[in-house]
DNA sequence: GCGACAG
DNA sequence: ATCTTGTCGC
């Protein structure tokens, strides 16, 4: 299936929805994540006054979570903020920016949930599909489903349950901080997701994959010769 | 019908 | 998501 033929159709709500319960099956729930060397983030800024947003990839190496490249893609967005629908809007510029790259990230973290879906489609699989490269939704809210309490500790987590299903996890990523919500987008089980996520973690409430593509689609994250910087505002 | 609702 | 400085707390 191409990205194209996807995105360029003006759909109504109910055929958006439709297109993601066929996509829905086409999901892997099973971990093809072997021990990856390149680890990406994805994350797309909100939109300027001109409808325009960026869309950015940051590829890390693992161990040590150093910074081996970032790529940006601009473009204006045609579909408009619809909870469960958030792929229509953000997945075009994210797969963009991951088509400039040189390097080849063996799994994704995305900004946004993956099976922890109404139609059990969000943004993280729908990159992971049309990607065909495994993928974690690293969400900071709940779209839907609930879970127990947690523990206060870094690591703890308690599952995420929608209609009796496991569709992810509240995972607390920092001590005393709201936890964020990991769940498969592709290719990957829930414990792998868990655990990669936990070993991206630098301190932070996100991962770092995530943290440094969000604040790249912002445009505060200069990469160079293997090298970081933070820009100030 | 009434809320809830990723970014 | 974003508009926004300082400030309260560990």
């Amino acid at each position: 299936m191409k990205a194209l033929e996807l995105h360029s159709w003006e759909m109504t709500i109910p055929q958006a929805q439709e297109v993601q319960k066929r996509l829905a099956s086409q999901v892997s729930r099973e971990s093809e994540v072997g021990d990856p060397h390149l680890v990406a983030g994805v994350d797309i800024s909100a939109p300027d006054a001109s409808g325009v947003a960026r869309g950015a990839v940051v590829v890390l190496r693992c161990p040590g979570l150093s910074i081996v490249e970032a790529e940006i893609a601009e473009e204006k967005v045609k579909f408009p903020y619809i909870p469960g629908l958030l792929s229509f809007r953000e997945a075009p510029l994210i797969i963009a920016a991951c088509e400039r790259l040189k390097s080849t990230p063996e799994l994704i973290m995305v900004d946004g949930q993956g099976i922890a879906h109404p139609r059990r489609m969000g943004l993280a699989s729908h990159v992971g599909l049309f990607l065909d490269t495994p993928t974690i939704g690293c969400a900071k809210s709940i779209l839907c489903g609930r879970h127990g309490e947690l523990g206060e500790g870094v690591g703890s987590c308690s599952e995420l349950i929608d209609n009796g299903e496991v569709i992810g996890a509240a995972l607390r990523t920092k001590a005393g901080i709201k936890p964020i919500y990991v769940s498969i987008g592709h290719k990957v089980d829930l414990p792998t997701a868990i655990s990669w996520v936990m070993a991206c973690l630098k301190g932070y409430r996100l991962p770092e994959p995530t943290r440094l593509a969000h604040l790249a689609a912002a445009g505060r994250l200069e990469v160079g010769e293997g090298e970081q910087r933070m820009l100030l505002p």
